[in-house]
DNA sequence: ACCTGAACACCGTTCAAGT
DNA sequence: ACCTGAACACCGTTCAAGT
């Protein structure tokens, strides 16, 4: 190890080093290929030394995965806010989009957030706060659609749309989705469009 | 290990007692609990015996995995040969009923079914098979309801249909779904139904 | 305060045998 | 044929120390 990184180390930065480590390595081999060990060889430092930082090896998955909610919420806030004030469909789709788009790109991080038991138990309460921020950016966006509907029924309109964009993803990541023209960023935007359009129809009929 | 056991073992059984072992420890503790030597030593045989059977332990994984995409098939199935002939909609919504009690009542299967990167070569023909059959349910019901629109806009609405279908398993089984009226059977249905008609009124605008 | 190193009880997989 | 047992190179985590 160089003066420089042991300096660096010293001063706090371990913990991002090892974040940023941890997402290598689970873009390469996946959960299944990442361990404590080989993390802790590629940023230089002593395996035990990641302990002084996080309290196991659960504990570092759970700060990828609510590092990855966070970005999640700020790229689906973005993309509503980046559309006509006025066109609920398309901004709900702009969302949708930007939530797949996400996944796609940072599988990594999303097979994280989706995949290992993390949340069984109540520990990691941050984590448990990234998720509710991501879910609360869809919920003002339906609210919008229908502002007087029961908080409930924009709660089942949220799930809906959460299981069709969570479940397009995981079509694509464990390649069910393949064909060229279903690779292209649009197709995402095809196979939404009518199940947005019937979630809004169905707040509409609601309201 | 008793001289009954043994002989089942010696006439092929050990395979089936493997898988029926496998799918128990899935369920105690998921995939990160599944190990190989822990499998063999509930079924009371050396871990290496497992080896006889399977090439390593990702295959016995996949062999899971290709049974719970029969076993989901064989229900979705039924599901829509119980249903009226003629009520496209209930029809859809039987299926989608059953695709989601299989997840939710067969967690450990489920899991392990989109969980790990398993057919990321070409390994596991029989996988793929069984997947592919599980897909064929699902169009041959979505050509019903549009017997005249290309296989294209079929497949797009089947790959619809299933993110919505497994978006809301994954959703109930990490516990994002978990208030009183959320774990209600008839949820789903409420959760879906909105998301088939979108689907119905698209393949019917495009005949 | 922050990091290390040896030790412990586990893994999956390979090799060489036993019946 | 089918199963075993020792060995290898790995794990995550604990304990006791080093600077």
């Amino acid at each position: 190890m160089t003066a420089e990184a042991r300096d660096r180390y010293h001063h706090g930065d371990l913990r991002n080093a090892l974040l940023e480590g941890a997402v290598q390595l689970l873009a390469e081999g996946g959960v299944e290929a990442f361990t404590l060990r080989e993390l802790a060889r590629r940023v230089g430092v002593n395996h035990r030394a990641a302990y002084r930082h996080f309290e196991d090896k659960r504990a570092i998955l759970a700060a990828v995965a609510a590092d990855g909610y966070r970005a999640l919420a700020a790229k689906m806030r973005a993309a509503v806010e980046a559309s006509e004030r006025d066109e609920q469909l398309e901004r709900l789709l702009s969302m949708g989009r930007a939530y797949i788009e996400f996944g796609v790109d940072e599988r990594a991080r999303y097979e994280v957030m989706f995949g290992p038991r993390l949340n069984e138990d109540g520990r990691f309460p941050d984590l448990e706060a990234a998720i509710s921020e991501s879910v609360r950016v869809l919920s003002a966006e339906l609210r919008r659609v229908a502002p007087d509907v029961p908080k409930e029924k924009i709660r089942d309109s949220g799930i809906a749309f959460l299981s069709a964009a969570h479940g397009f993803v995981t079509l694509r990541l464990t390649r069910r989705v393949r064909a060229r023209r279903e690779l292209l960023p649009s197709y995402a935007t095809t196979v939404l469009r009518p199940v947005v359009r019937g979630i809004i129809d169905d707040l509409a009929a609601t309201a």
